[in-house]
DNA sequence: GTCTATAAGGCGATAGAC
DNA sequence: GTCTATCGCCTTATAGAC
């Protein structure tokens, strides 16, 4: 009996626990989807994915971390997923209307997200300080992004920069609650591109 | 001894416990707003109205009764407070105005609002057809005043008024999320007015 | 790496005393 | 109208076996 059958190489060991803990953090997402992070408990996660619930506290040292590794991860797929990072002037909204029309095919991670976000709102909640962060994080970055074109000269001087940034995020957040509460009903693809279109007639304008 | 004074008026009891359930409901919505629906037990609420858990239970049916009874009064006093149902025509940008301007100062309020709105885009939520409701009937008596606005050609026929109607639902709540998040960067007031202004621009034009 | 068992405590709701 | 007591269940996290 060779060694290596009974102990796999470090490599595989490796993988083997990586994909582990990929199953419990899809798991979580559709949970904190469902009840949120306060209405979730491990043990619904832990059964969906065939687990004890001590068996993910083997793999996240609390429910804070699981949360804090979804957060993460979701943060992680999308910068490289869509080169928000890497798009200069009025392209940028063109990459968020990319986005938008993305996560209108991923209902349960928008879902989870925006259950999350309100959650958040509390100041107390696990993830306040997450989503402050992530928020002035994209309103500086993209509001850096609208100055630049500003100084250029592809945006009138009227425009107020800051204001605008938080506007377009405040446009995608308010968007999908509406789509998750009827999404038959609202289009939020098709409104934010209204929107889009219309701000783009007057960033050239002002 | 008079029956008076054992027994008072039945008037006397109707306020006394009229003004017991408003108690309970300004300490839900505290409640709610630091953690949610799902987050909050009624022991909480109980203790900080001074009564103990079957307390709450003797005014309220249950937990899912006192949620309910919580978002009804909220849409019945903001319903008296803004004239927003007797406004007609582009008016009710500025009544949209004062309710935002007005919001900015119940920071309590706007962040049980929020972090319930949140928790509620999980469909299976207590609340989610409530606020599936209140965004249909929003966005509707929304779009028709706009769309007969535009018959009398105060907005331009290029306009679509639902998705408009969204639009401005979607920025007010957005605005508020980054409003809680981050109190002191983010001027809801202002940067909404901001939006209004080039909206009311864009209708006069299109 | 995953389990069972368990500690230690919180939950909503009900029964019945006063 | 409010209480205490309690039922039955669920919660996170830890200890230790395998």
């Amino acid at each position: 009996m060779s060694a290596a059958f009974i102990d796999p190489p470090a490599s595989h060991r490796r993988t083997e626990r990586a994909r582990t803990r990929e199953r419990i953090l899809d798991a979580a997402v559709v949970a904190f989807a469902e009840k949120g992070y306060e209405g979730t408990s491990l043990a619904t996660v832990a059964e969906s994915v065939g687990l004890s619930q001590p068996g993910i506290l083997h793999h996240f040292r609390s429910k804070r971390g699981l949360l804090m590794a979804v957060l993460e991860r979701r943060d992680q797929v999308d910068r490289v997923r869509f080169g928000l990072d890497r798009t200069e002037g009025l392209d940028v909204l063109d990459r968020l209307m990319d986005l938008m029309a993305h996560n209108a095919t991923v209902h349960g991670m928008v879902q989870s997200f925006s259950v999350l976000t309100g959650e958040s709102a509390a100041e107390n909640h696990v993830a306040h300080a997450h989503f402050t962060d992530r928020y002035a994080a994209h309103r500086s970055h993209l509001a850096g992004v609208l100055a630049r074109a500003q100084e250029r000269g592809e945006i009138g001087t009227g425009v107020d920069c800051g204001a605008v940034a938080a506007q377009i995020l405040a446009m995608m957040d308010g968007l999908q609650l509406q789509w998750l509460h009827a999404p038959h009903e609202v289009d939020m693809v098709e409104v934010f591109g209204i929107f889009l279109d219309r701000l783009r007639a007057d960033l050239a304008r002002a």
